[in-house]
DNA sequence: CGTTGGCACTCTCTGATGTTGAGTGCCAGT
DNA sequence: ACTGGCACTCAACATCAGAGAGTGCCAACG
């Protein structure tokens, strides 16, 4: 496609673009960057990475900005990957390497930690119930007719409902309840327990057993609740520093997309099933009102399950070696800490 | 203090400034509001106001602008109580108006309603488990070293948290290890359980009994979970839209100070002893990123006892009249919510 | 004496204008 | 194939004048 010159090129633009966030000149390049040659020709050269679209001008006469297309061959095959300073592993270790149980809490800490060490803003996306397997359930009876219902999941979590049922129940057939429902739907997803549930409904002796029945009762209950995995946003207000936001209202766009929890879900849904860390560019990203951003995502595990994502989101202007190698280890720090306990 | 025309032109200025956020003249003062005065009269009048500190100029010859003290009074003296639309009352009983036992849910609805119907930033503090009584535990063996601990207080909220013990326990000695820690520390705020705690870990029989032992190897790991309540923050976008904050600089400052949850937490705290709502004008907050804004704020109560705080931040330049009534009302429908289930 | 019209003054905001500087594309020469 | 030279473009900045809104002060009026 490009050849080595282009392509040097092409490395030298989006580097210093990145530093400076100004369109890059001929001069600029033959300077900086030792290339053997004149702006004049080097000129030439930035007329074909135009011409097959990895740069542009901002106007006629200015220097040349990326593209995505740009972007996107410089991450998949020009840039260098970044190591990590000593400093910055040791903070990792620090906020998410010591054995943790409580994966909401350790999730805070690695958004916290993403958003200090980088300049962007980090996400972190929790397990959702509807792709975990049910492990057990526990009732707790806090009324006659109030039922606080435990969910434990073999992602580690933890959910709770209060249910209200309309006779009257003893702890001990809520127990036996626990049991019947563990044993009819261990090891199964949220969305299959549904479908074991609704055709029980359907069953016709289910009207005249019971037990049956109050167990479908509290299920049903259980099943609408919210079943979305969550996503932490940390460091929101770091875009402001970022001179392509100096826009009041393009800052304010980021920040509602930002509070739409369920459209980042979709996003980091979608990293889930890569096995490594990804990076979506400006327009690839399928949510229109961050394209002009990109996402650097790596999946983290519990026991050796992916469960989870961790990343970050910044300009298409990012510092992408350094991101993928921070968030790449925090994955793996965090997919040990979690590992740890979970036996 | 201030005779009756100079509260009227206060309160002009006042009115017109929240509407336009513009440096009010005499002139129009004098055309806009029925005071039978002519412009030049007005503005002996306005350099009354200024000389007692109720307005500033912003620059010599600008109009004038509403100071800190001036909202104050305006606030408590001055200012009409807006009625709802039966539109918002009825969006208010949509969103918080039906019974519900999930805390945390209806306190993120909450504050997704005011942000729609202010145009301000919606904050909700949830319950404390520091200021909650402890009603009941319950353990659920997860592993033979492995617990899951859930505390219920008596302000409707379910804490859960992993514990890691020794040695290895069964279920029926983790139902008398509750059982009597249950006895124990019935009815006590979080902050007396700590202290409960320690004194028996200083007994000396502590040391011999084995259940007594293991009871205070899990007390303590519980209580040093995070007993901090929470807070949710919704509709910070919106104040991108405030000319104040037009600057990109400002904007940034308010979201870091949106994201230091626990700085939010405390201002919310000192409302939560307040009976009715409350209003903190500019300079009055105790807390220097957000002095440019004002907070409105409302308790709400479960079963009669004040648990949390749902209130609006916004610019000092603020709908009062209808802020206070929103908060008010939606404080309000929040607590029936709330205790229609807390017997 | 309170009120008012008139007047000079101040300060911001806007739009026009010119200048500078960085950068380009093209071309002719090596 | 590369390069120096040149004309051209465009954003950014500073400067300037005029408009407009508003003030404070003063003298006049009922």
């Amino acid at each position: 496609m490009l050849n080595l010159r282009q392509q040097g090129v092409l490395r030298a633009i989006v580097q210093d673009y990145i530093r400076t966030a100004e369109p890059v000149g001929s001069r600029t390049i033959s300077r900086k960057y030792s290339f053997a040659l004149s702006p004049a020709s080097i000129r030439m050269i930035m007329a074909d990475l135009e011409d097959s679209g990895y740069v542009t001008q901002t106007h006629t006469s200015s220097g040349r900005v990326p593209t995505d297309k740009g972007y996107r061959l410089y991450v998949d095959n020009l840039m260098d990957r970044a190591a990590l300073t000593p400093a910055e592993v040791e903070k990792i270790e620090q906020h998410v390497g010591p054995p943790a149980t409580e994966m909401d809490d350790l999730l805070k800490e690695a958004g916290k930690l993403l958003s200090l060490l980088s300049p962007y803003v980090a996400v972190a996306l929790a397990p959702g119930l509807n792709e975990s397997h049910f492990e057990r359930v526990e009732f707790v009876s806090l009324a006659p007719t109030r039922v606080l219902v435990i969910l434990l999941t073999d992602s580690g979590l933890v959910h709770h409902k209060h249910v209200l049922i309309e006779e009257p129940i003893k702890q001990e057939d809520l127990d036996r309840i626990g049991r019947f429902l563990c044993d009819l739907l261990k090891g199964r997803t949220l969305r299959e327990m549904r479908d074991v549930l609704l055709s029980q409904m359907a069953d016709e002796k289910a009207q005249y057993d019971r037990m049956l029945n109050q167990a479908i009762q509290i299920g049903r209950q259980v099943l609408d609740m919210d079943a979305e995995a969550d996503v932490f946003v940390t460091g929101a207000a770091h875009i402001a520093d970022q001179p392509e936001f100096a826009d009041v209202q393009k800052m304010k766009g980021l920040y509602q997309a930002f509070e739409d929890k369920s459209k980042l879900i979709w996003l980091l849904s979608e990293c889930i099933r890569d096995n490594a860390c990804r990076v979506v560019i400006g327009r690839e990203i399928p949510i229109q009102e961050i394209q002009d951003l990109s996402v650097v995502a790596a999946p983290y595990r519990r026991g050796g399950q992916i469960v989870g994502v961790v990343g970050i989101l910044g300009p298409t202007r990012m510092e992408y070696g350094h991101t993928v190698a921070l968030v790449e280890t925090t994955a793996t720090m965090l997919s040990r800490s979690l590992s740890e306990h979970a036996a």
